[in-house]
DNA sequence: GGCAAAATCCAAAGCGCTTTGAGACCGCTA
DNA sequence: TAGCGGTCTCAAAGCGCTTTGGATTTTGCC
């Protein structure tokens, strides 16, 4: 069934029930009306590519998955695109996937364009200084980072967790508890959201007049073997840290799995809190009590996939005013894996 | 750029330039090397939806993410998609991604059908009698399905573990081991995955004499929380386990902190086995030598989705010959998390 | 050299939609 | 009754590609 079908049928011409179909003010309500339901009996649906065609638009929104490093394809970014997809869903938006090489990923962007593929992409994990921002401008294609690239200039349309308040947060609140002895298993800090929390963690211990030991300071992809990793390496050290704090609650469970491979319990003998990004496979489903229960500055990734959406939409369909930042809060949430350092 | 443009500037026939493009065999290979240059420097790429218009095909890929129920949005379907779109990739196409509600997936088909959206469909977390395939084959939409329904007509193609035998050969494992106590945390038994585990488990038990406890089965979601939830249960029985086989190694890591916060060691206290679906966020890096070290049943959902990705399009370029099954045999891996029951 | 066959190339139609520019019809006023 | 603004509808062009059917040139062979 396509229009002109679906037109002779009804006795009209597509103009018309392509008018009524898409809410044109020049067309009769009662017209409108027997056009919305023949199109409904008949199951009818205009093809996009005929419409992206006539157009020039096109309701998909086109997102890289990077691969080789399997850094993104891990529950941080299914839980995004799981929000995202939701958020397009809602405003009948399509997600198109694209594994690439991360050299690659520039090309796929061109591609994108020339081939008029996607409206507008999604950036995961900025840089601190990300070519991908300068090239999808020069491009002309509307994107969304879900990040920052932590450059001067932030004129770009992004949406962030506030990374470095989140970790100095947290940070005092170990620091608060009488440690001293602070340790960071941080995420790679080439990227934005790691470096920040560096920081972030940097500035509370100065603030209290802590000294830095690069000897605490781990950075690496944030999955579990690595936070067990970490773990028994700082376990190791003649002057074990007495606190740890996670970038992720995948380093957080390596983490405690190394405590207790070593007879230690997260909150007795060893606090340790985490950035929980409120991954969906870790959360107690409705007759469930118990969860991991973390320490820990909480900020869901699925929402700000959903979010993300909506802001990306809005600025496909100009409905944005000035393209520009969200910066999100995350919330401290006291679990049982932290407690005040005995003497 | 297109097609036009690009042909005027090469002093060709629209005709001679697409047929150099897409290589067929009328033109001469000095004038498609000629094009294809052109082509390159121009940085030309064919508008997809132009191509869909004209052809009534498109290199399109749906799959559809159940909301709601957080079931799909896990580790294991972000892993299946990452496999599935180096496939796509490969072969020059791309994903798509669409969110909706259970009970509104037939209706996508539908719409995917009606609106030409995609040239084939991939089936998740296939049902012991799954509607889906029943619609999926009367829409004419080639489809291919992750996992199996388990009713008695297979012949539409299918990519899936040998469930049964896999789980039938760990259980016998721990048999071998003295465990005669062995419980079962599955995943949901309306899906046929976890029905077939169970019927393997059954098996297994049955063939050695052993009987049956029901309250040695849980049966629910496959996360963490959950693992732990079900192994805290079976830890405050009277007889307790001595062994538990989980469906997958989320469950486990719940599994095993349970042990952990009852200062019980896997595969010293109690012999811990699992499905493990190598997931990506659990591997270790190179220079990193621990993982979990689970005994389990192994098979890379990764790699099955990039299996199923190629089956899909041979499907859909009628590459394949029969539409048909493909199944995997699990691989039993020995790890530190298993032991011979001591008397 | 002549002629058929093979090798190249081309003009134009068509895929399903949107949208321009214009026509038909209505009820009014002058 | 003629004229006018509004309301509703339409025919046709065009989006960028593929592909049919045909034209033109080149090649091979007697």
């Amino acid at each position: 069934m396509n229009l002109k079908e679906l037109s002779t049928q009804l006795g009209l011409s597509q103009t018309t029930v392509s008018r009524a179909l898409n809410g044109f003010p020049e067309v009769s309500e009662k017209t409108r009306e027997r056009v919305l339901q023949a199109a409904r009996s008949a199951n009818y649906r205009p093809s996009p590519s005929a419409a992206h065609l006539a157009t020039g638009k096109t309701k998909v929104i086109g997102h890289v998955i990077p691969t080789t490093q399997h850094r993104m394809i891990n529950p941080h970014f299914s839980d995004f695109l799981a929000g995202a997809s939701e958020g397009y869903a809602a405003a009948g938006y399509d997600m198109l996937l694209r594994a690439a090489e991360p050299e690659e990923e520039a090309g796929v962007y061109e591609d994108f364009v020339s081939s008029k593929r996607v409206g507008g992409v999604v950036v995961h994990g900025p840089r601190l200084n990300d070519s991908r921002i300068g090239l999808l401008q020069s491009l002309g294609l509307p994107f969304l980072v879900h990040g920052r690239t932590g450059a001067e200039d932030e004129s770009y349309p992004w949406l962030d967790v506030n990374n470095k308040e989140a970790f100095e947060t947290a940070t005092n609140y170990l620091i608060k508890l009488g440690h001293t002895r602070i340790a960071l298993i941080n995420g790679l800090e080439e990227m934005t959201f790691a470096a920040q929390r560096r920081a972030g963690y940097d500035a509370a211990l100065q603030n209290s007049g802590l000294s830095l030991d690069p000897e605490l300071n781990f950075s690496a992809d944030m999955v579990e073997p690595y936070g067990y990793e970490a773990t028994i390496s700082l376990l190791n050290q003649s002057n074990p840290p007495t606190a740890i704090l996670c970038s992720s609650i995948l380093c957080a469970m390596g983490c405690v799995r190394a405590l207790a491979e070593n007879g230690m319990r997260p909150g007795k003998d060893v606090s340790v809190m985490t950035f929980d990004d409120v991954l969906s496979f870790l959360q107690p489903s409705r007759n469930q009590t118990s969860s991991p229960a973390f320490t820990s500055m909480r900020s869901s990734i699925q929402d700000a996939g959903r979010r993300s959406a909506e802001i990306l939409i809005d600025v496909i369909e100009g409905k944005s005013s000035q393209p520009t930042g969200v910066c999100w809060e995350a919330e401290l949430v006291e679990g049982r894996t932290t407690s005040p350092l005995r003497p």
